[in-house]
DNA sequence: GACCAGGTGCCAG
DNA sequence: CTGGCACATGGT
């Protein structure tokens, strides 16, 4: 590709494309051997070669913090359970990394996802992009807009993005982000059920949606989101009836303090494979 | 045209 | 505390 120049950087036990295509972010546009994702107002190209990542000069650190090279993948590996629908997810799913979103635009995102399939979030996030986002030189979609941004919208406006019944939320808790009411930079040293707390007074964050935070910008890794597919795993998993909070509790029991990545493992298989544990 | 999608909030029992 | 339902939109 022409354009800056590219250096290679070690990146060992990870899969780019199983990364972002596993339902974590929304917004990597497929560009030359490799991917462009935005992260904040950068956009970071990135191919990969075997267990080399090309990215541009400059963006090593960058990448290395987006990417979270630094998770310890062979020790996750080893807290995988045993049961043949776990060994085939780590099997199909091996490189796969949690990223470290930017914790506006991962809440906001995440608001918009309940009921809506993976592809259609993508389209709200596109969406909401073109119309209110800071266009990025270079960058082939534009920033998420700001939370300030949002809060100067009118649900009116939003429902032009198509977020149907999520716009008033969305609306809501930018007003919230924006007024101060709420500072997402200081739930970064607060424990993880404070934290979650926090973010669930929020309108449109519940549980599940607070959980997908927490992990996906908190770096807290052993947070299960139980959504429709980790439900139904976990069901056929540990048959008994239980309610959506106790396959929460089973699930981070038994997985330990990687359950987010166990989690992320088997729902990106489930999706993938079609299929579900016998 | 029913049915479902990385849920949440609210209400009745 | 638990189960049931509405909520917008788009795709099989």
């Amino acid at each position: 590709m022409i354009g800056p120049k590219f250096v290679e950087m070690a990146a060992n036990e990870f899969d780019l494309r199983r990364t972002v295509e596993s339902g974590q972010i929304f917004h990597a546009m497929p560009y030359g051997d490799g991917w462009q994702i935005l992260v904040d107002r950068t956009p970071l190209h990135a191919e990969q070669r075997g267990a080399k990542l090309r990215v541009p000069a400059g963006l090593e650190s960058l990448a290395r913090e987006y990417f979270s090279l630094h998770h310890p993948l062979k020790s996750i590996y080893a807290a995988f359970p045993s049961d043949p629908f776990s060994r085939a997810a780590l099997a199909n799913c091996r490189g796969i990394r949690i990223l470290k979103q930017p914790k506006w635009e991962c809440l906001a995102t995440f608001i918009t996802s309940p009921v809506k399939q993976i592809s259609h979030i993508r389209q709200m996030s596109f969406g909401l992009r073109a119309r209110y986002g800071e266009k990025i030189p270079g960058s082939l979609v534009n920033a998420y807009p700001t939370a300030a941004r949002l809060a100067q919208t009118t649900e009116r406006e939003l429902q032009k993005c198509r977020l149907g019944f999520r716009a008033k939320n969305l609306r809501a808790t930018a007003t919230a982000v924006a007024s101060g009411a709420i500072d997402l930079e200081s739930l970064r040293e607060k424990p993880t059920h404070e934290a979650r707390e926090l973010l669930c007074q929020l309108p449109g964050v519940g549980r599940k949606v607070a959980n997908c935070v927490l992990l996906f910008a908190y770096e807290r890794l052993d947070t299960v989101p139980v959504d429709v597919w980790i439900e139904r795993i976990l069901r056929a998993m540990y048959q008994g009836k239980s309610t959506i909070l106790e396959l929460e509790r089973i699930s981070h029991r038994r997985f330990g303090r990687y359950a987010g990545y166990i989690q992320q493992y088997l729902f990106h298989h489930a999706r993938v494979s079609k299929t579900l544990p016998a």
